[in-house]
DNA sequence: AGTATGCAAATAAGG
DNA sequence: GCCTTATTTGCATAC
């Protein structure tokens, strides 16, 4: 499936599952034949913190958003989404498994069968007018003739939230879950209603002005060079819950803030406990079908 | 030149 | 103040 495979970052059911020993290095040596696993029908679409995105039963992909278990994007063509015609074989639900993860499979069947029936409604949040709010809001941005990026930069330097490219990009393809487009939707509405303004009086600048009431702002994302990331890895590896003391001294050492160096730590964390997880799920549902 | 997206940094919420 | 868990969001870069 090599389509799926550039999709994915991780294809679960391709994984070598061999218990205890999961590290790079018995990928050489050769493995005990018994625990082979063979590709996996269906598979599971990950992302790095092991969120199952999608699952993939023969050649059918069944995407899955967030796990509010709602698209707000409508499902894209070329992408059926069938999800009765290969029956998912669940293994028999025993207490090992992660009870988050058992949920999202049944998420994945209820979903299916919710196809076609495109709720308009969801946490109190109107999806539909949030779609056309959407829509409506990439004609005017291309009517002022601005791009995405001068949006995100516009409201980086306005008052209020600032979102980036990325953000008006995924709003406009309505690839964020409603809470979020709730939340952004009244500032760009806003923004949007100045910009225009703007416009209409014939000015030049049609993006720069202040924005909303002030709020505090995202803190800017953090980039580790690779010869920070390889300390703190390394530091990582001899122990994944550093004391604040010796974290100040790594943080000093680095010349990071302490605070970035915490929450790098944080999650790391999150992110080994996510592959654990995501291993014993594997393991405990696939496993004793299919070998 | 713009837009889309993978990975992971930052944040929210509950202890 | 720190932790975990879930989630949001942006940098870097692919497309």
């Amino acid at each position: 499936l090599p389509a799926v495979s550039a999709l994915a970052p991780l294809i679960i059911g391709t994984i070598p599952l061999i218990p205890n020993s999961a590290g790079p290095s018995s990928q050489s040596g050769g493995g005990n034949p018994a625990l082979q696993v063979q590709p996996i029908t269906p598979q599971l679409l990950t992302n790095a913190q092991g969120q199952i995105i999608a699952t993939v039963i023969g050649n059918q992909i069944l995407p899955v958003i967030n796990t509010q278990g709602i698209t707000l994007s409508p499902i894209k063509p070329g992408q059926p989404c069938i999800v009765s015609a290969q029956p998912a074989p669940h293994a028999p639900q025993t207490e090992s498994t992660p009870p988050g993860l058992f949920l999202l499979l049944h998420l994945l069947l209820f979903l299916g069968s919710q196809r076609g029936t495109a709720p308009s409604e969801v946490d109190g949040v109107n999806l539909e007018e949030i779609r056309e709010f959407a829509k409506a809001f990439k004609i005017r941005r291309l009517s002022l003739g601005l791009t995405q990026t001068q949006v995100g930069q516009a409201l980086s330097a306005a008052e209020g939230p600032a979102y980036s490219q990325s953000a008006i990009c995924r709003f406009e393809k309505l690839d964020i879950t409603p809470k979020s487009a709730q939340k952004i939707k009244p500032v760009l509405e806003r923004w949007m209603a100045e910009a225009e303004a703007r416009h209409r009086s014939g000015m030049q600048n049609l993006t720069e002005f202040i924005g909303s009431e002030p709020s505090k702002k995202r803190k800017r994302r953090t980039s580790f060079t690779p010869q920070a990331l390889e300390i703190l890895n390394s530091h990582f590896e001899k122990n994944t819950h550093p004391s604040g003391q010796e974290m100040t001294e790594i943080a000093e050492k680095l010349n990071y803030d302490r605070e970035v160096v915490r929450v790098w730590f944080c999650n790391k964390r999150q992110a080994l406990k996510n592959t654990i997880k995501l291993t014993v799920y594997i393991c405990t549902t696939f496993t004793g079908i299919y070998q």
